[in-house]
DNA sequence: AAAAAATTCAACCGCTTATTT
DNA sequence: AAAATAAGCGGTTGAATTTTT
């Protein structure tokens, strides 16, 4: 490990490589408001930067898009992520187009490190139950707006395009269950057994929460849904968590918000262009936070 | 308190597909 | 039509951070 101190912010045939530091993202912001994005390779022509295009086309679409949402992934996007890859498998990009400001690289570090194969953590314990938790109140919700008519819920045969509703409203639990919200794990005692049952849990299995299993695939529909698909749900397995590091993280990079400021304030100044008035960008609809 | 283990995620790589010359 | 270049994709890596022992 410590010989490759020097690997890493390594120079390599000419290029940069590593981390990028505040200096080289405020020279990439720089020539896309100038020059918009694409022709990645130029950037190194035009601004000096050592860095391939390759890398300079990463770090804009991963980490410096204006418009990317930063912080964690909501619950909502966790059960689309769910579901698309049900839909899809691992077609990053694919699923990353219906969770606006969200990369393919996010979305797919976010299944690996809750969802993929392996041995359960506490953490997908915790996430297992605020999953759930979510579920139910997805599913109290639709009781409320359709009072009448949904209260045989276990009539969906004609389940296409709700997968996942109709999935829930087969696995979730009575609704009697108070959700004072912020004790996951006493959500996770307090339902444990039921949810054992619920998901089919094998407690020697080493990956026992397929998402088949969360989306209620026991009810048969989503199942045959994510088998139509002939994707690559023969590797889904899946639990659902909530990060709960990202504020650290970023508060431990220097900060983008930094070079944003840098930015505004030099076109304030009446230096170079301003990001409202980069026409690229405007096309796209994309916003500046 | 500190060492070890686990987790996270930015950035890399190789490959494929699309576009340009 | 073919070659070259650029863009895009998914898998993987490993430094940094967090959690556990």
């Amino acid at each position: 490990m410590e010989g490759q101190q020097f690997a890493w912010g390594r120079e390599e045939g000419g290029w940069r490589k590593g981390p990028w530091t505040a200096q080289e993202d405020k020279l990439l912001v720089e020539y896309v408001m100038q020059h918009g994005e694409g022709r990645w390779n130029s950037v190194a022509k035009i601004t000096g930067l050592k860095r391939s295009g390759k890398s300079c086309r990463l770090r804009w679409v991963n980490y410096l898009r204006p418009d990317l949402k930063r912080g964690k992934i909501t619950p909502q996007e966790e059960s689309v992520i769910l579901e698309l890859h049900a839909l899809w498998g691992n077609r990053w990009s694919t699923i990353a187009r219906s969770l606006p400001g969200r990369t393919d690289n996010e979305i797919k570090n976010y299944w690996r490190t809750h969802f993929k194969k392996g041995k359960p953590s506490k953490n997908i314990e915790r996430a297992r139950a605020r999953f759930l938790k979510q579920r139910r109140e997805m599913q109290q919700q639709s009781q409320l707006m359709q009072t009448g008519q949904q209260q045989q819920l276990g009539q969906d045969d004609d389940a296409t395009s709700a997968v996942v509703d109709d999935n829930l409203a087969e696995v979730a639990p009575p609704a009697a269950t108070s959700l004072t919200h912020d004790g996951e794990l006493q959500i996770m005692q307090e339902m444990a057994p039921d949810m054992d049952d619920l998901l089919y849990y094998h407690p020697g299995d080493m990956s026992p929460y397929s998402y088949d299993d969360l989306l209620g695939s026991g009810g048969g529909e989503c199942g045959a849904v994510a088998a139509s698909a002939g994707a690559a749900a023969s590797t889904s397995e899946g639990s659902s968590e909530e990060l709960d590091g990202g504020a650290a993280t970023w508060g431990s990079l220097w900060n983008l918000d930094d070079v944003v400021h840098d930015m505004m304030i030099d076109c304030a100044a009446g230096a170079g262009c301003c990001w409202g008035s980069f026409p690229p960008l405007q096309d796209q609809g994309l916003a500046f936070y």
